[in-house]
DNA sequence: GGTACATAATTGACATGTCAATCATTTGGT
DNA sequence: ACCAAATGATTGACATGTCAATTATGTACC
């Protein structure tokens, strides 16, 4: 150690207690509104929101069916993540997995019949969570507010 | 069904288009940023998120130590969340339980010398990913907008 | 055409989270 | 004092998530 860091040397590179202090708001927040809704989704229709994501990318995919890893890629998810997912999924019958003509590597992810009925019936319930949960909580302007700070965040962080 | 639902009823039940969208950028972003901040916490020190705040409340708690239930209240934890946890954490020999004098019943959790080691060698490169991953990523007005939304919801949620 | 490397996806081991059931103790009402 | 209900905490079963290793196939290049 050559020497003693000065506080405003520090300052920069830690944040301040307020900083602190809305991170955790920040961060809290978000996973106990991430968890309520999972509960709701739960209770009002037997999907978890790991499989409603799957569930709607799949829904707004052409013929219905993705490929896994632009799947995963979709919806932000590592491929070993989706991989275990699309397991329990298939068991339950709400997709079908079959192999990919052009690259036989790839897998073919299909929305099946009973996905695409459990998804419809959850859609509903789930976006009624959202508005109830989230947009009624908050004025326009917080909204909108809520939106540029996702983005900038979003921008940050795939820089 | 006797009759079609007017278009401005919907309105008022579901989230619009855009209100989706935001409430989609604000859920993904948040728990993106937080599966980076503990895969960094993991790479720079052997502690997940969890432990990490649990061994935040017991450090700051008086004689770094508190009943078992509190700190499930304090960090926002269900009661069987923090049980299976501490199990795993007073294994790694991170925290002790003892039984508590005044209620035989409850549980005392108490930090542990390899706790506060590890909780003291964490807290600085934790602090930091804070910093680089979510303060540095907004203007001064944009992290006091992510606070009063981070509220606004809290105060909803709580309600 | 064969070898090295990249890519697609799965697997196994294990950490984490949820739910409902359980167990022991305390508390409140009579 | 007694019993019923509430409370504190743990447990077991199972769903979910991460990481590193593996398998199989494609691609580039000499």
């Amino acid at each position: 150690m050559t020497g003693s860091t000065p506080p405003q040397r520090r300052k920069r590179q830690l944040p301040t207690t307020e900083e602190l202090r809305i991170w955790r708001d920040y961060i809290e927040t978000a996973e106990a509104l991430g968890s309520s809704l999972a509960a709701r989704l739960q209770s009002e229709s037997s999907l978890s929101r790991g499989d409603y994501a799957v569930l709607l990318a799949l829904s707004e995919a052409p013929e219905r069916r993705m490929r896994s890893s632009e799947l995963a890629a979709l919806i932000g998810w590592q491929r070993s993540r989706l991989s275990h997912h699309l397991g329990r999924m298939e068991r339950r019958g709400l997709i079908r997995r079959e192999e990919c003509v052009t690259d036989s590597r790839g897998a073919e992810v299909v929305l099946a019949p009973a996905g695409a009925d459990a998804f419809r019936e959850a859609t509903i319930p789930h976006l009624r969570a959202v508005r109830e949960l989230f947009v009624d909580a908050l004025t326009p302007g917080e909204l909108a507010a809520a939106g540029e700070v996702a983005a900038a965040l979003r921008r940050f962080l795939a820089r």
